[in-house]
DNA sequence: TGATGTCAAGAGCAGTGCTCTCGAATACTG
DNA sequence: CAGTATTCGAGAGCACTGCTCTTGACATCA
């Protein structure tokens, strides 16, 4: 634990730092398929091998990426939602849909290496679990915030949910304390709902007809704060 | 067009349809990216540059198996929905939505290939277009069915869609006729949401979270159904 | 000073998409 | 029917990939 030794694991540290760095911007180039360790040394003027002294696979720094990825989205919506009113509920909510969608259009590869097609023969490592998991810490506290404020008023006219998705809503409930199985499972759906017209923006489903994207997604989370029983 | 040139042509088309039937093999296998032509190629007995004979590049064979998916997928759609009574409008839209999921689960890489995050440098040609839209069209024709018999009462709990998307909601009526910009938007809405189930299933969002999938699944879908309006 | 561990470099393996050339087989035409 | 034109499979080769292994230089520590 001398200074040196710190100081060896410091340039380490911040070669690790700089190949991420680099790879993160030939991710956002060329997208994951195009990422190449080759790539990546040349740019910093080693030679390939070495990268491997510093992340045993290409994998490896995939999930690095990945995690970074899910740290910058969740970032920016604690961001967006911090900024809001804490009596606006609505508008929490809106601010984390808009910072979800314009995270993803401002990183599209780096969104798709989330949200899309998983990578083949790659499997997310525990890691990457609490990372992913910011975004919706921020949304159920929205949900929890209504609830406890007694201002969660969800339209009634959707059927109850299953008993036999009991303990499916139970898992999630610690994210949203105190809400019915119906409360929870309007979220869950409001949330896929959420990332579902990001993903068809982003991957081409809206191309030569959904043109006014901005206004379209406002007004659809727009209703999706409606049907979750948000105060208008 | 002597009998000799046809005879040409058949074997051309069937050493076609044998390359995309082995590649659609190693695509459900393997996933997009680990789809070989020289792999393809070995299986068939051929020397790897015979295939770009009839395929010119690996992007026209992938253009390919994306075409057949679409048809796939619509045709599986389709003999879901025209297995249901007519007046049956909300059995014919969880029908529609069923077909999706369950097809989605049996082509995990097909649909990935379809829906999640678009190749790198790929660009879908004009081709995709008409096999892409065959599931949508089943869709809106259970809307303007529901709109046609008088039997499409949409809950007035959402908010009206701005003026200014009404250009892309014009873009839409063609396959809906007569729907308003309300019920377009809805449609819309409620496509983009069952496409995002089904990516979240796919895609492992929902690992470690919702565990009775299809119960969930058929709840947010006849939840969908209610917000269009569709009978009970 | 000498032992230990870390590191970059280089060669090399197996695989990829893709191009080009060269004979051979097939189809069309005078 | 004979000659020409077209199509096709085979093979070599280029540039690239991820990854492994060995070698020699260097810094760290006892």
């Amino acid at each position: 634990m001398s200074a040196s030794r710190t100081a060896r694991e410091r340039v380490r540290a911040e070669l690790i730092r700089e190949i991420t760095d680099i790879a993160r911007r030939h991710l956002a180039v060329d997208g994951a398929a195009g990422l190449s360790l080759r790539a990546v040394a040349r740019e910093m003027g080693m030679v390939s091998s070495a990268i491997y002294r510093y992340f045993p696979s290409r994998d490896d720094l995939l999930t690095a990426l990945i995690i970074d990825g899910y740290n910058a989205l969740g970032e920016a919506v604690e961001n967006a939602e911090a900024a809001c009113a804490r009596e606006d509920l609505t508008g929490r909510w809106l601010a984390v849909c808009r910072a979800v969608r314009e995270w993803g259009l401002a990183h599209p590869h780096e969104y798709a290496l989330l949200y899309g097609s998983p990578v083949p023969g790659y499997r997310a490592p525990e890691d990457t679990i609490a990372p992913a998991a910011r975004d919706i810490l921020v949304f159920g506290k929205i949900i929890a915030d209504a609830i406890a404020t007694g201002r969660l008023n969800p339209p009634a006219i959707l059927p109850e949910p299953p008993e036999i998705i009991s303990p499916d809503a139970e898992a999630v409930r610690g994210l949203i304390p105190g809400a019915s199985d119906d409360v929870i499972t309007r979220s869950v759906a409001a949330w896929t709902n959420l990332y579902g017209m990001v993903n068809f923006e982003l991957f081409g489903q809206f191309n030569n007809t959904i043109e006014h994207r901005a206004e379209f997604f406002d007004h659809v989370m727009t209703g999706l704060a409606r049907m979750l029983g948000l105060p208008e």
